[in-house]
DNA sequence: CGCCATCCATACTGTTGCGTATGGTTGAAT
DNA sequence: ATTCAACCATACGCAACAGTATGGATGGCG
């Protein structure tokens, strides 16, 4: 009929499996990823597997590099700031790494964070992820105005947030989360006084 | 030779499992948690587990009901203040639940977490303990003279922190990670000004 | 002493999953 | 058209694990 790439036969390659394997990584966490699951949604069968990666561990680390460099272009695209727009780049940043924002994005980050506790690889992924959004967020509080020793506190603050923030399930404490997010967010990124006025940009 | 209880015999019973079981919890995790690991982890058979508890799920129940009521019992006590010290008790609070204090309560509590973001009975138990945790170290900062809604975010700042700090690898960040700590339990117990002195008590 | 309830060991079945071996299919180049 | 490399299916062995069935040991009590 026509000779356009319509459907190129299921001819899987390896970025294909990473990609599956880590959706099932964010549904289902580290332990739920198996690879006759995996072959199971590609709908074909391990055999393919196993010509693309050497072993499940070989997968693993893929998914880990690929995580991280994903990762790491993203948090320096999110921490540049035309100058006099830092501090309203920072809100941004915690816009959005708040978990509603990309909730698939902050159900892989927290299986890749709960696998590194476990797995020294993982964690060596984590340690560089980590550093890299610091000094990156550090660099914003710094040209806010902050001093050096409590921009490091702030963005310490910034993310430890982020990430706990995710794990709490607190429907039934407050029936004004946006305001409450909004509160957060200034003691954050400006709490000078406890009201700040932050009509930030 | 002496008639003294001091080798029970092996007996089991139920929390012995329950407790050993929390152990592997843990140090596991919750997919980690084999009822054939834990058997032998306590040198009997499964044929005594199943003597126990119905199934694995009846396990798994058992350790998050008796989690809850564990940590519902400690956050009372630990959010008990007398007048005028409550903006210590906060401190101490933010200090109790940082990571280092208690390594093994955090592994249990990031590890029930992260069980709960597929689990809805888990999640059903981390929604209560987490209502009651808020709602108790909210009135503290309400005892602190912190107005009402600054104080809901606050409390929730500060868990969201509390469980955030141990989910990140900061070694290569900042080489005093005790004055970085303190400088954040500043900005969620009392960040008025940027230098707050917080000598507290 | 003998009986019964408690507690555990042993021995099975069935399932899931990792990894390997080997053969089949497909498309593109010669 | 033949051939070869890329890609996948099938079929195997092996281990871990959930759950069941059943028998054995032990201790208190009548």
């Amino acid at each position: 009929m026509d000779s356009t790439p319509a459907k190129p036969r299921t001819q899987l390659d390896r970025d294909s499996w990473i990609a599956a394997a880590t959706d099932v990584l964010a549904e289902e966490g580290i332990a739920g990823l198996r690879v006759e699951v995996l072959a199971k949604r590609l709908k074909v069968t391990k055999g393919s597997f196993y010509w693309h990666f050497q072993d499940r561990r070989d997968l693993l680390l893929a998914i880990l590099t690929q995580w991280r460099d994903g990762r790491i272009r993203d948090i320096v695209k999110q921490t540049k700031a035309a100058p006099g727009e830092e501090l309203a780049q920072i809100y941004h940043v915690i816009e959005v790494y708040s978990a509603n924002r990309s909730r698939r994005g902050m159900m892989i980050e927290l299986a890749v964070r709960d696998w590194a506790r476990r797995d020294p690889d993982a964690a060596a992924i984590v340690a560089e992820v980590d550093e890299t959004r610091l000094r990156c967020a550090r660099e914003l509080f710094l040209a806010c105005g902050v001093p050096p020793q409590e921009a490091s506190s702030r963005c310490m603050l910034l993310y430890a947030y982020v990430f706990g923030v995710s794990l709490m399930i607190y429907d039934n404490f407050d029936n004004d989360v946006a305001r409450l997010k909004q509160d957060i967010s200034d003691l954050i990124a400006c709490s000078r006084s406890p009201r700040t006025d932050h009509t930030a940009v």
